[in-house]
DNA sequence: CGTCACTCCTGCTCGC
DNA sequence: TGCGAGCAGGAGTGAC
Protein backbone atom coordinates (compact mmCIF):
# COMPACT_ATOMS: atom_id res chain seq x y z
CA UNK A 1 0.00 0.00 0.00
CA UNK A 2 2.23 2.78 0.96
CA UNK A 3 3.44 5.58 -1.57
CA UNK A 4 4.09 8.80 -0.70
CA UNK A 5 0.52 9.67 0.43
CA UNK A 6 0.14 7.09 2.80
CA UNK A 7 4.03 8.03 4.52
CA UNK A 8 2.78 10.96 4.45
CA UNK A 9 -0.39 10.19 6.75
CA UNK A 10 2.05 7.73 9.47
CA UNK A 11 4.19 10.54 9.18
CA UNK A 12 0.96 12.25 11.13
CA UNK A 13 0.07 9.68 13.23
CA UNK A 14 3.83 9.48 14.61
CA UNK A 15 3.76 13.57 15.08
CA UNK A 16 1.09 13.23 17.83
CA UNK A 17 2.58 11.48 19.73
CA UNK A 18 6.01 13.10 19.91
CA UNK A 19 7.50 14.87 23.07
CA UNK A 20 6.42 11.66 25.44
CA UNK A 21 8.96 9.12 27.16
CA UNK A 22 8.90 5.59 25.12
CA UNK A 23 9.03 3.49 28.09
CA UNK A 24 9.57 0.21 26.05
CA UNK A 25 10.03 -1.37 22.89
CA UNK A 26 8.38 -4.52 22.03
CA UNK A 27 9.56 -6.74 18.81
CA UNK A 28 7.62 -9.27 18.19
CA UNK A 29 8.80 -10.34 15.09
CA UNK A 30 12.75 -9.03 14.62
CA UNK A 31 12.13 -10.13 11.13
CA UNK A 32 11.35 -6.47 9.86
CA UNK A 33 15.08 -5.47 11.74
CA UNK A 34 17.54 -3.89 9.04
CA UNK A 35 21.14 -3.97 10.52
CA UNK A 36 20.16 -3.84 14.25
CA UNK A 37 18.80 -6.35 17.00
CA UNK A 38 15.84 -6.50 19.40
CA UNK A 39 17.86 -5.98 22.20
CA UNK A 40 19.66 -2.65 20.81
CA UNK A 41 16.63 -0.95 18.95
CA UNK A 42 14.81 -0.98 22.30
CA UNK A 43 18.56 -0.22 24.57
CA UNK A 44 18.63 2.73 22.09
CA UNK A 45 15.19 4.02 22.40
CA UNK A 46 13.69 3.45 25.57
CA UNK A 47 13.31 6.92 27.90
CA UNK A 48 14.12 8.55 24.81
CA UNK A 49 11.14 10.84 22.68
CA UNK A 50 10.35 11.02 19.54
CA UNK A 51 10.93 14.25 17.78
CA UNK A 52 9.20 16.60 14.62
CA UNK A 53 9.27 13.47 12.43
CA UNK A 54 9.96 13.90 8.88
CA UNK A 55 9.33 12.21 5.49
CA UNK A 56 11.47 12.35 2.58
CA UNK A 57 9.77 10.01 -0.54
CA UNK A 58 8.96 6.35 1.00
CA UNK A 59 10.74 7.06 4.16
CA UNK A 60 9.63 7.95 7.49
CA UNK A 61 12.20 9.54 9.90
CA UNK A 62 11.68 10.10 13.48
CA UNK A 63 14.70 11.51 15.62
CA UNK A 64 14.50 10.45 18.82
CA UNK A 65 17.65 12.22 20.90
CA UNK A 66 20.40 11.06 19.54
CA UNK A 67 19.49 7.91 17.53
CA UNK A 68 16.91 8.35 14.40
CA UNK A 69 14.74 5.63 13.83
CA UNK A 70 14.11 5.34 9.96
CA UNK A 71 11.12 3.59 9.22
CA UNK A 72 9.77 1.93 5.57
CA UNK A 73 7.15 0.23 4.95
CA UNK A 74 7.42 -1.56 1.42
CA UNK A 75 4.08 -2.81 0.05
CA UNK A 76 2.00 -3.76 3.27
CA UNK A 77 3.09 -1.59 6.20
CA UNK A 78 2.26 0.59 8.73
CA UNK A 79 1.93 3.11 11.50
CA UNK A 80 -0.99 2.79 14.16
CA UNK A 81 -1.78 4.24 17.42
CA UNK A 82 -3.10 1.99 19.92
CA UNK A 83 -4.77 2.04 23.20
CA UNK A 84 -2.86 0.46 26.10
CA UNK A 85 -4.21 -3.54 26.09
CA UNK A 86 -5.43 -3.85 22.49
CA UNK A 87 -4.57 -7.11 21.50
CA UNK A 88 -2.16 -7.64 18.68
CA UNK A 89 -3.09 -7.88 15.55
CA UNK A 90 -0.65 -10.50 13.75
CA UNK A 91 1.34 -8.55 11.51
CA UNK A 92 2.15 -6.34 14.51
CA UNK A 93 5.76 -6.73 14.61
CA UNK A 94 7.02 -3.74 16.39
CA UNK A 95 5.44 -1.57 19.07
CA UNK A 96 7.05 1.82 21.32
CA UNK A 97 5.11 2.03 24.28
CA UNK A 98 3.75 5.40 25.99
CA UNK A 99 2.20 5.82 28.86
CA UNK A 100 -1.32 5.95 27.44
CA UNK A 101 -1.22 3.54 24.29
CA UNK A 102 1.80 2.71 21.91
CA UNK A 103 2.64 2.76 18.42
CA UNK A 104 2.59 -0.29 16.20
CA UNK A 105 4.56 -0.83 13.06
CA UNK A 106 2.20 -3.51 11.44
CA UNK A 107 3.30 -5.31 7.92
CA UNK A 108 2.82 -8.42 6.86
CA UNK A 109 5.19 -9.04 3.62
CA UNK A 110 8.25 -7.52 6.02
CA UNK A 111 9.56 -6.33 2.29
CA UNK A 112 11.35 -3.45 3.74
CA UNK A 113 11.51 -2.31 7.87
CA UNK A 114 13.03 -0.34 10.48
CA UNK A 115 16.46 1.12 10.73
CA UNK A 116 18.19 2.57 13.03
CA UNK A 117 20.57 5.39 12.79
CA UNK A 118 22.80 6.76 15.57
CA UNK A 119 22.44 10.19 14.92
CA UNK A 120 21.29 12.60 11.34
CA UNK A 121 24.51 11.82 9.26
CA UNK A 122 23.79 8.56 9.81
CA UNK A 123 20.42 8.56 8.73
CA UNK A 124 21.75 11.18 5.95
CA UNK A 125 23.48 8.66 4.30
CA UNK A 126 20.88 5.93 4.57
CA UNK A 127 18.82 8.02 2.06
CA UNK A 128 21.57 9.61 0.11
CA UNK A 129 21.01 7.50 -2.53
CA UNK A 130 17.24 9.04 -3.04
CA UNK A 131 16.20 11.81 -5.55
CA UNK A 132 14.41 14.93 -4.60
CA UNK A 133 10.87 14.21 -2.73
CA UNK A 134 8.31 14.30 -5.13
CA UNK A 135 6.38 16.89 -3.33
CA UNK A 136 8.86 19.29 -2.68
CA UNK A 137 11.04 19.22 -6.22
CA UNK A 138 10.52 22.17 -7.95
CA UNK A 139 8.96 22.20 -12.05
CA UNK A 140 12.41 22.81 -13.52
CA UNK A 141 14.10 20.42 -11.95
CA UNK A 142 11.48 17.75 -12.60
CA UNK A 143 11.56 18.81 -16.11
CA UNK A 144 15.66 18.16 -15.92
CA UNK A 145 15.81 15.12 -14.03
CA UNK A 146 12.86 13.75 -16.81
CA UNK A 147 14.70 14.90 -19.80
CA UNK A 148 17.89 13.34 -18.97
CA UNK A 149 16.74 9.65 -18.07
CA UNK A 150 16.63 7.76 -21.46
CA UNK A 151 13.98 4.93 -19.65
CA UNK A 152 10.40 4.54 -20.08
CA UNK A 153 8.28 7.70 -18.51
CA UNK A 154 7.03 4.59 -15.99
CA UNK A 155 10.27 3.67 -15.25
CA UNK A 156 11.48 6.90 -14.45
CA UNK A 157 9.05 8.24 -12.13
CA UNK A 158 8.72 5.46 -9.76
CA UNK A 159 12.74 5.34 -9.87
CA UNK A 160 13.24 6.13 -6.28
CA UNK A 161 17.20 7.78 -7.48
CA UNK A 162 15.47 9.79 -9.71
CA UNK A 163 12.57 11.01 -7.36
CA UNK A 164 11.43 9.95 -4.25
CA UNK A 165 7.94 9.21 -3.02
CA UNK A 166 6.07 7.91 -6.05
CA UNK A 167 4.93 4.17 -6.40
CA UNK A 168 3.43 2.27 -9.06
CA UNK A 169 -0.56 3.65 -8.70
CA UNK A 170 0.82 6.90 -8.92
CA UNK A 171 2.96 6.95 -11.41
CA UNK A 172 0.25 5.64 -13.57
CA UNK A 173 -2.76 8.13 -12.05
CA UNK A 174 -0.36 10.79 -12.90
CA UNK A 175 0.30 9.82 -16.13
CA UNK A 176 -3.16 8.77 -17.21
CA UNK A 177 -4.01 12.71 -15.75
CA UNK A 178 -1.41 14.16 -17.79
CA UNK A 179 -2.53 12.06 -20.98
CA UNK A 180 1.13 10.46 -21.31
CA UNK A 181 1.65 7.25 -22.09
CA UNK A 182 3.48 5.63 -19.42
CA UNK A 183 5.66 3.30 -22.37
CA UNK A 184 6.86 6.61 -23.75
CA UNK A 185 10.99 7.39 -23.41
CA UNK A 186 11.35 9.98 -20.89
CA UNK A 187 13.83 11.97 -22.54
CA UNK A 188 11.24 12.68 -25.27
CA UNK A 189 8.70 14.63 -23.91
CA UNK A 190 8.86 18.29 -24.70
CA UNK A 191 8.28 20.81 -22.37
CA UNK A 192 5.05 21.35 -22.64
CA UNK A 193 4.62 17.69 -21.43
CA UNK A 194 6.65 17.69 -18.94
CA UNK A 195 5.09 20.79 -17.51
CA UNK A 196 1.80 18.99 -17.46
CA UNK A 197 2.77 16.10 -15.95
CA UNK A 198 4.28 17.90 -13.47
CA UNK A 199 1.30 19.44 -12.79
CA UNK A 200 -0.59 16.22 -12.68
CA UNK A 201 1.60 15.07 -10.11
CA UNK A 202 1.50 18.18 -7.94
CA UNK A 203 -2.45 17.99 -8.33
CA UNK A 204 -2.55 14.21 -7.38
CA UNK A 205 -0.45 14.36 -4.69
CA UNK A 206 -2.29 16.89 -2.74
CA UNK A 207 -5.35 15.37 -3.21
CA UNK A 208 -3.69 12.11 -2.19
CA UNK A 209 -1.99 13.71 0.60
CA UNK A 210 -5.07 14.92 1.96
CA UNK A 211 -6.93 11.66 2.19
CA UNK A 212 -3.56 10.01 3.36
CA UNK A 213 -4.02 7.64 0.57
CA UNK A 214 -4.67 7.24 -2.93
CA UNK A 215 -8.10 7.62 -3.22
CA UNK A 216 -9.76 4.60 -4.78
CA UNK A 217 -12.59 6.94 -6.24
CA UNK A 218 -14.55 6.26 -9.51
CA UNK A 219 -12.54 10.05 -11.28
CA UNK A 220 -9.14 8.43 -10.52
CA UNK A 221 -7.67 5.60 -12.69
CA UNK A 222 -6.88 3.31 -9.42
CA UNK A 223 -10.53 2.99 -8.91
CA UNK A 224 -10.89 1.41 -12.05
CA UNK A 225 -7.27 -0.55 -12.40
CA UNK A 226 -7.80 -3.55 -10.75
CA UNK A 227 -10.47 -5.01 -13.61
CA UNK A 228 -9.19 -6.48 -16.40
CA UNK A 229 -10.09 -4.04 -19.62
CA UNK A 230 -12.03 -1.83 -17.49
CA UNK A 231 -13.39 1.15 -19.11
CA UNK A 232 -11.34 4.40 -18.68
CA UNK A 233 -13.08 6.66 -15.97
CA UNK A 234 -12.88 9.36 -18.52
CA UNK A 235 -14.14 8.47 -21.97
CA UNK A 236 -15.25 4.94 -21.54
CA UNK A 237 -12.46 3.08 -23.56
CA UNK A 238 -10.80 0.29 -22.21
CA UNK A 239 -7.57 0.19 -20.38
CA UNK A 240 -4.62 -1.37 -21.70
CA UNK A 241 -2.51 -3.05 -19.01
CA UNK A 242 0.89 -4.26 -19.70
CA UNK A 243 4.33 -5.06 -17.39
CA UNK A 244 6.74 -2.66 -17.49
CA UNK A 245 10.08 -2.82 -15.58
CA UNK A 246 8.21 -5.96 -13.59
CA UNK A 247 5.47 -3.65 -12.51
CA UNK A 248 1.93 -3.92 -13.81
CA UNK A 249 0.90 -0.49 -15.83
CA UNK A 250 -1.96 0.64 -16.52
CA UNK A 251 -3.21 3.10 -19.05
CA UNK A 252 -5.84 4.72 -21.03
CA UNK A 253 -4.82 4.11 -25.43
CA UNK A 254 -7.74 6.97 -26.04
CA UNK A 255 -6.73 9.27 -23.61
CA UNK A 256 -2.85 8.33 -23.55
CA UNK A 257 -2.22 8.15 -27.40
CA UNK A 258 1.59 6.80 -28.26
C1' DC B 1 23.05 3.46 -18.05
C1' DG B 2 18.72 0.34 -18.98
C1' DT B 3 15.95 -3.79 -18.45
C1' DC B 4 15.23 -8.34 -16.90
C1' DA B 5 15.21 -12.16 -13.62
C1' DC B 6 15.60 -13.40 -9.12
C1' DT B 7 15.22 -12.54 -4.23
C1' DC B 8 13.18 -11.12 0.18
C1' DC B 9 8.05 -12.23 2.57
C1' DT B 10 2.82 -13.47 3.28
C1' DG B 11 -1.78 -13.98 1.78
C1' DC B 12 -5.41 -13.96 -1.49
C1' DT B 13 -7.72 -15.40 -5.81
C1' DC B 14 -8.25 -18.19 -9.69
C1' DG B 15 -8.36 -22.41 -12.31
C1' DC B 16 -8.22 -27.31 -12.41
C1' DT C 1 -11.99 -29.56 -0.83
C1' DG C 2 -7.28 -29.31 -2.12
C1' DC C 3 -3.40 -27.55 -4.51
C1' DG C 4 -0.36 -24.94 -7.34
C1' DA C 5 0.29 -20.70 -10.05
C1' DG C 6 0.25 -16.02 -10.25
C1' DC C 7 -0.12 -11.69 -8.42
C1' DA C 8 0.24 -7.75 -4.96
C1' DG C 9 0.71 0.36 -4.28
C1' DG C 10 8.65 -1.99 -2.79
C1' DA C 11 13.34 -2.44 -3.73
C1' DG C 12 18.29 -4.56 -3.86
C1' DT C 13 21.43 -7.44 -6.61
C1' DG C 14 23.80 -9.37 -10.48
C1' DA C 15 23.66 -10.59 -15.54
C1' DC C 16 23.51 -8.98 -20.07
Amino acid sequence: MPELPDVEGFRRVLSEHTGKPIRAVRVRDPGVLRGISARRLAGALRGHRFERPRRHGKWLIAPAGEPVLLLHFGMTGSLSWHSPGEPWHRHDRVAWRFDDGELRFRDMRKLQGIRLAGDEAQAERVLAGLGPDAREVSRRRFGELLSRRRGRLKSVLTDQAVLAGLGNLLADEICWRARIDPRRAAADLDEAERDTLYGAMRRVLRESVKAGRVPPRGTWLTGARDEPHAPCPRCGTPLSSRRIAGRTTVWCPRCQPR
